[in-house]
DNA sequence: GTCTATATAATGATAGAC
DNA sequence: GTCTATCATTATATAGAC
């Protein structure tokens, strides 16, 4: 898993994964069949880890919880560098977890639509946009990580990091003047790109 | 270019370049020296036309102009799938890019801090978040295509996802009470993580 | 289960003709 | 510049011994 993690699928060889196994070569292939077989046994236990913990999460309760978040702080950051790695790659199962992950929001969002200013935009692209935000930072991490002079992903790190996420998230730059511009020029390109249809 | 979007840098063969190119795979060597000459290529490439790009961004008149939206989003898609790609499999231009929109943002962040609630992150954090969150939209965007059932990224639906993006980063979810769990969770662990030392 | 050894295929890069 | 042909390397996967 870390070895996808880094470098990738198409990068990681079986030779790497055996060495860091320590076992001879022949036998991961023999073991999982094929290159591929290694990676669905990845996939299969990253998910059910992650169903697991996903199913703690939407019932609301352990999320205020320091020691679940503790848990998923000091336990998920290899699940979650692989998952983020299986997404570019493209796995079946990666893509999966994204779509529920896509719906657990937007069924959130259809549930608490009552905050905020209205969006004009469809609840499922809103929702799609989140995840795939979200998501990102786990993608981007060896960037984020380079361009704060962090080292390593610590739990403690990765509270900021989530802390940083919700501001993003929460975070009203609706007055900000870039912010205006951009979605002036978003409403104009799409009025002009109607008027020509 | 499309090539290594797509697949990433190491699956992507001399050969299927060669094809796509129509000639010889031994001219694409010969050509670019090897495949790191290549992709060095395309690095230069995507950069001169990203900091023409952002030149014009930055003096914040071109954003708010139609025709300046409509050139970005019919001719950056090739361009930002690249760059996506490259954050992902690793190079030192996109690195310097991540890095410049850290700074670019960090810096208008300083410039425009009054409005909102105050951050408790520090602003270069929060500025490489918001970064990685933007971008991070950009590398998972086959996910977030197949998620809104969409097959290929219009102009038209790039202008609706960046209108998704802003209001996820405007829309005020400080009330939402699964972010205030969140929130409390975060706070709580932190602070007894602080204990510990 | 685990190893060594090997078959087979594909890749990056090069050489030489045109 | 461009091609064909080829080399050397490296990868996955398999076979057979222990």
């Amino acid at each position: 898993m870390r070895l996808f993690a880094d470098q990738g699928s198409a990068a990681t060889t079986i030779r790497a994964v055996a060495e860091q196994a320590d076992v001879a070569p022949g036998l991961v292939s023999h073991h999982f069949g094929s290159k591929q077989g290694l990676r669905d046994a990845c996939d299969d236990y990253v998910l059910e880890y992650l169903r697991e913990i996903i199913a703690q999460g939407v019932d609301e309760k352990g999320i205020a919880d320091p020691a679940y978040v503790e848990r998923i702080y000091q336990g998920a950051v290899d699940v979650m560098r692989y998952v983020a790695r299986a997404l570019v790659d493209g796995s079946a199962g990666a893509a999966a977890l994204f779509d529920n992950l896509v719906a657990l929001t937007e069924e959130y969002l259809a549930d608490h639509q009552s905050h905020g200013a209205a969006s004009q935009t469809d609840p499922r692209t809103q929702a799609a946009v989140m995840v795939a935000m979200r998501l990102g930072v786990w993608v981007l991490h060896p960037h984020l990580l380079r361009a704060i002079g962090a080292d390593a992903l610590t739990p403690q790190l990765l509270a900021r990091l989530s802390a940083a996420v919700l501001d993003v998230m929460s975070q009203d730059l609706a007055g900000a003047d870039i912010v205006a511009l951009a979605r002036t020029g978003l409403a104009r390109y799409q009025q002009k790109s109607d008027e020509k249809e």
